[in-house]
DNA sequence: GTCCGACCATACGCTACCGTACGCCACCAT
DNA sequence: ATGGTGGCGTACGGTAGCGTATGGTCGGAC
């Protein structure tokens, strides 16, 4: 039988710590993340720790890391569309980003962005990651017709404003900001050059 | 005669502290905003901080409201243009934004914005700044004809692209990243609705 | 049964901070 | 000159966090 399926209280791997790890992470930022607050929230010690991890840094890369492989798993799934369903899956990457139902996944991202200012191997980290979002978001907008040079930019648009819009606050500016965000996604979206020309979905 | 004038080691004030204090903000971030850092920085003791500050936070708040106030300076000058420059106008506050002239601005902004995330009195802070950047950077589009509601959606547009810009590493993405941050302020700024088509500046 | 190794607890030294208490000194007014 | 005060240094207690050392426990292989 699998020691699993009876025992609540399994044994640690390293993937738990890692999981935890990105919790913390999401609610306190990189510099929140100590060892002896996350042995806490696991109810141990560090001792068992530091027998999964080297130091630290040790765990902070595994978290990089595994951050990196779910974003990656996440891009190409959520830009895989069907010919013809490609501009209506531009609307939905852009909704997915811009609204509050992803919250705790956007968190994680600021959080490893900002962490990526002060530490070259998140930076390059989150390059890797940013690269394969910008190519699987153009290549929708090729798709739907979009010449090279400007799915260039428009894709870079996108995710530099869904970025954008969640460090900003912006409640007393408008009342209206669901009207807003859908103007502004036809704005990413919408070009000239392209062929069909159906209706932004509801 | 004034005691600036002749003596190196002048004394300290509450905004000597402030502005040291908002140097390592942008380097490491409120996290690495320590007393002791910054008196070392100052080449004093942290005796010195405490006649000048109640605590720590005494610190961060006038670091915000220092911070604050020269935003709002800022805003105001930089959304001011002569009748029939405010398109110009616009394309300038995105250039300002979007290329690395203006680094250590993004820096300590991106941190103060992290810092909001977590800290409430922060957020308001910020709340205040971005309601005035938006309110002024919509008066230029109303100002080049762009309607209510459309003058809203590309002003946030506008500034949650320079901030979401300034998040990513987007390097190995395309050679030319001058070319595309032209094409997206063209996107941005130029609007169907405007009277003027004149040609935006080299 | 016993032995081993995975997993964890405990205890320790060390450093970086925070905040406080208090002493020192230069300078200014009287 | 002298007392007061602004500005700072020094010293201290306390906490949080990193990493190490070492010991305990429990399940499985034999």
């Amino acid at each position: 039988m699998e020691k699993e399926a009876l025992k609540q209280r399994v044994q640690l791997d390293r993937e738990a710590w890692v999981q935890s790890a990105i919790e913390v992470l999401a609610e306190e930022g990189v510099a929140g993340l100590r060892v002896e607050v996350l042995a806490k929230r696991l109810k141990v010690t560090k001792g068992s720790f530091y027998w999964h991890f080297q130091d630290r840094r040790d765990l902070l890369l595994a978290v990089l890391h595994y951050w990196k492989e779910g974003r990656i798993r996440d891009i190409v799934k959520q830009t895989r569309a069907q010919p013809g369903e490609e501009l209506a899956q531009i609307y939905h990457v852009i909704d997915v980003y811009s609204t509050t139902r992803s919250r705790r996944g956007m968190m994680i991202e600021l959080a490893v962005r900002d962490w990526a200012r002060r530490d070259p191997e998140c930076a390059a980290i989150v390059a890797e990651v940013d690269d394969t979002r910008l190519r699987c978001a153009r290549e929708l907008f090729l798709a739907c017709g979009v010449p090279m040079e400007e799915a260039s930019s428009r894709c870079m648009l996108l995710y530099a404003y869904v970025f954008g819009l969640s460090l900003m606050v912006y409640d007393r500016f408008d009342s209206d900001t669901a009207r807003i965000k859908r103007d502004i996604a036809e704005l990413i979206a919408r070009s000239a050059a392209m062929k069909s020309q159906a209706p932004p979905p509801a």
